[in-house]
DNA sequence: CTAATTGATACTATTTTAGTATCATTTAAA
DNA sequence: TTTAAATGATACTAAAATAGTATCAATTAG
């Protein structure tokens, strides 16, 4: 049960990298050397997200990507959602038809409440909040 | 991010049937009637709980299932390590090797508060407590 | 001009989840 | 005692999700 994917867990690693760095443009290039990344795999990471705002990129020679927000307006939460989809431990396991006669189920609640916590404790967390503690 | 796979959702609605439908031994045939899961994968599931001691199994003819405990002593946590193995959403997913030069990671002890969270929460949900409400 | 870069897209490989098939063994009951 | 209905064990297949690769086109600093 993985909370955080591969490419959720490259992104924060390069987004951090990028944050630190301060450096105003990084290329895949020096990404892949210092993170040791596969290079295609990061690329297809990080147009991502660039498409999705969380990044900026410059083409060209001497291109590459930068941070389109400051570390602590970045939220893990919205990496998982570029790369997971919506933060859901839910989906109506069972499709409504068995666990409740009536028509509310016990565990889909409970689930339900667990994601809130889930969800709102990722909340707080930000690119800024994991680089802090250095 | 599912946190209950088809397999345990299958086991929880058989274990239900079990518990409500008072007769002491029910056979996949039963189960398979009321509840329309595939018949194979019904009885691999249920040789499991069988293995891990939630059931007990009874051959031959006019054999069956019978739960093992009560409903209020069946967890649903159970359940999900049978099948999911140990709950943990956690993992050191940067293998210690980037988020923290020093040596703790935020993200992780994060995510390791979070899974106790989780954990506890879940920890309270029984089989009887998804019936009583009925 | 050209080498270093990203954009777009299609493909492949691996792992996990879901489901099937089959034969052996057990046992209640005709 | 035979037999049909059950589980035990195990190996197999299928589908979906995850992880990663390959390639060519477009852009741009130098
Ligand atoms: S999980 Fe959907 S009705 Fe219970
Ligand atoms: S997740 Fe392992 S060191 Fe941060």
């Amino acid at each position: 049960m993985k909370l955080i994917t591969r490419d959720t867990d490259y992104a924060i690693r390069a987004i951090c990298f990028m944050a630190e760095n301060k450096e105003e443009i990084t290329s895949v290039s020096e990404l892949v050397e210092k993170l040791k990344i596969p290079r295609q795999f990061l690329r297809k990471i990080l147009q991502a997200l660039n498409k999705k705002g969380v990044l900026t990129s410059f083409k060209g020679k001497s291109g590459g990507f930068k941070l389109r927000r400051k570390p602590q307006d970045i939220f893990i939460t919205d990496l998982i959602k570029v790369f997971q989809g919506p933060l859901k431990l839910n989906k109506c396991i069972f499709k409504k038809k068995l666990c409740s006669s009536v028509d509310r189920c016990i565990l889909r609640e409970k689930i339900g409440e667990i994601e809130q916590r889930v969800v709102s404790e990722l909340g707080l967390i930000t690119v800024a909040s994991l680089l802090n503690k250095r």
